[in-house]
DNA sequence: TACCAGGAGAAAA
DNA sequence: TTTTCTCATGGT
């Protein structure tokens, strides 16, 4: 089973967040738009996610009720910015009709961490990244979210092979960085923004930009 | 032009 | 069980 060093791991975190300082996440007014970002998010940029919104908004329809009832032809025009749009529609429409029949909002943060992951990676479309964003960013649990740039950057670090299943990732973190929702949340938006700002300028060398010997730390504001 | 982006699920091996 | 393929727009 995988370890990783608290003694490592702190000054990665520490680090990251001299360099790019507090990221805010998630970007979302209600936790329900978190959760609709999270969908419209997967393998996709951002900025593209929130021209998404921006529709949805735009047409009143950022309400469970309301695109579980739309035509799925509608939904996924509007969907179109975000990439994969009629696949999205189909997962969005999935996950609202199970959010209202859960009971929405107020039943869902009334159920136990556990029950609440399981009840969300049962629903269509819904799988381990994109249910643990939900769980941290929409309902503050103390949970990690594990992605592409997090296996990238920790591998090139040598805390982990890169290639270990998602739940052994998670769980490895979280037991080194122990139960901190705060935490959590700082540490996953800001290894997406020191993807976003390095790796994507200089791609090999992400773990010597965090040694503070990397050739492009010019970019680096401290 | 080619590649990548805050994945997930189905199909094939 | 593991690997490969599909979904698709927009920015660099």
């Amino acid at each position: 089973m995988l370890k990783i060093d608290r003694r490592r791991l702190s000054p990665l975190f520490a680090r990251l967040l001299r360099t790019w300082g507090p990221q805010h996440w998630w970007p979302g007014e209600t936790p329900f738009e978190v959760m609709v970002g999270a969908v419209l998010t997967q393998n996709t940029a951002w900025t593209n996610v929130e021209k998404a919104i921006a529709n949805l908004v735009a047409r009143d329809w950022l309400d469970a009720d309301r695109i579980a009832c739309l035509r799925r032809r509608d939904l996924a025009q509007c969907l179109k910015p975000s990439g994969y749009f009629n696949i999205k529609a189909q997962r969005l429409q999935a996950f609202c009709r199970w959010y209202r029949q859960a009971g929405g909002y107020p039943a869902l943060a009334a159920l136990p961490t556990a029950e609440l992951r399981e009840a969300l990676l049962a629903v269509r479309g819904v799988g381990p990244e994109t249910a643990d964003d939900m769980l941290l960013y929409a309902f503050d649990r103390p949970v990690f979210v594990v992605d592409a740039y997090t296996r990238r950057l920790f591998s090139r670090l040598g805390l982990c092979s890169g290639d270990e299943p998602y739940e052994q990732l998670r769980s490895a973190v979280e037991t080194a960085m122990g139960a901190d929702v705060h935490a959590f949340n700082e540490l996953h938006a800001l290894i997406v923004r020191h993807a976003k700002e390095v790796c994507r300028v200089r791609p090999c060398c992400a773990d010597c930009v965090l040694a503070g010997r990397c050739p492009a730390a010019h970019i680096l504001p401290d």
